[in-house]
DNA sequence: TCAAAAGTGTTTTACCTACACCCATGA
DNA sequence: TCATGGGTGTAGGTAAAACACTTTTGA
């Protein structure tokens, strides 16, 4: 019986938001088009999902192929499915966001011949993107900045070791607002997952800053509990 | 140039996950398929999206035929692509969830050949669903409880008329705990979006409880504020 | 000695939590 | 008069917000 019912096939692309800081700036990882519809156009880097492949998978494929990045922690985030979002007819993308670290792997290698160049553009330079692509990088913008308001996931973003100010200049680039220093300290202090070093800054001429270190082991049990504390289960049964 | 370009056409569908508030108990929609694969089993609402259909619009109709119910506010909740998540091949689906006022429109009326029935079921007593239902269910339950934890919607659940203690148990029975009566009482009063109605419980056999009343616009002040609180331009520029 | 950023505490306010008794009603 | 749920207040703790000066460093 059910040999006889008809086969699938969806057809669908994914897109990457990848986001990361540096220079005390936020940017997003565009690349150049080099194939129509939107040639030499700036776009987000995405492409079409294999029809035997997952789509977390071909996130990270494409955006391999695209950019020469590895191993990024890609979150979905939305489904644009607008009827004439693209022009070669009835194409829905799904697409995923990330924060990455940029110390050292600035060098983008495209291996695609549909990408002319891949690079980082600061996120409040973006000009108008192809297809529906800026709308899905204004939804990715609000999607961190709310995020990073509930937990502290910024570190994803700096070097492996940085300054509380690095930190909070991260915090007000993504925020777009300043924040108060000795109120920003205390609160990431109090969390207890920063590790201070027995390291400054050198050759600044100004106080050196203290290094610190993400303790990614309070962290996750931190933020395991937060979680749990919504979960079901705390009083019932 | 373009119009060489090969032509796409994505097949994908969509599912809905809609919670009501019913005696107490939150509840699901749920139908029992009549077509295979999957005939007979319980399911989530949802079919293929049409060529030129909206993914929003589309939604709101399979959501009519499947089961009578019009006007309800979906929002996308996430897209599930396993490839072996549907027998009949790789076919991807959009996940909507929303929250609905049970009061009189208890009626479901299907009219789709591949439906035998819709109804509300417990969400306490889902079985084992069709295709990834299951997944699917459980993930749009976490998401409306985070959901309240943050923004006041319960509201939507229940009847224009409601007593403290019904929105309590509705509070309970999504979040799946006890809460304390006196600092949930004080809590959502001081929200200021509740408006006491001249008007109590009738013919209960204890204390008549006071009928209230959803406040919407001061509601929608109140989340404006706190959304744009969230958002850039508070101090930039 | 200057410029530039690092680093540091206190007070006030709002909110969350825990907790126990009297009140109104119909049966 | 009893059973049932409605309705109320306070005290302690924690977290957020506002706010300004001293310290260190290299140039």
């Amino acid at each position: 019986m059910e040999q006889e019912l008809p086969i699938f096939e969806s057809v669908f692309s994914v897109d990457c938001v990848i986001f990361g800081f540096e220079e005390g700036v936020l940017k997003v990882l565009l690349i150049e088009r080099n194939e129509p519809p939107f040639k030499d156009w700036w776009a987000l880097p995405g492409y079409l999902v294999e029809p035997n492949e997952g789509i977390d998978e071909a996130a990270q494929r494409i955006l391999f192929k695209f950019t020469g990045l590895k191993d990024i922690f890609l979150e979905q985030l939305y489904t644009f499915g607008d009827v004439d979002r693209h022009p070669q007819g009835r194409l829905i993308t799904i697409a995923y966001y990330a924060m990455m670290r940029l110390n050292g792997k600035k060098d983008l290698k495209p291996s695609s011949a549909f990408v002319k160049k891949a690079f980082w553009c600061p996120v409040s330079d973006v000009p108008q993107l192809a297809f529906d692509h800026t709308q899905i990088f204004e939804k990715s913008l609000q999607k961190i900045r709310r995020k990073i308001s509930y937990s502290p996931i910024a570190f994803e973003l700096l070097p492996e070791k940085f300054t509380l100010t690095q930190l909070q200049n991260l915090y007000e680039a993504i925020l777009n607002k300043k924040l108060d220093k000795r109120n920003f300290r205390k609160k990431m202090l109090n969390y207890g997952i920063l590790k201070e070093l027995n390291e400054k800054q050198q050759g600044v001429s100004y106080r050196a800053a203290a290094y610190y270190k993400f303790d990614r082991r309070k962290y996750n049990k931190l933020f395991q509990k937060e979680l749990s504390f919504m979960k079901e289960d705390d009083a019932g049964h």
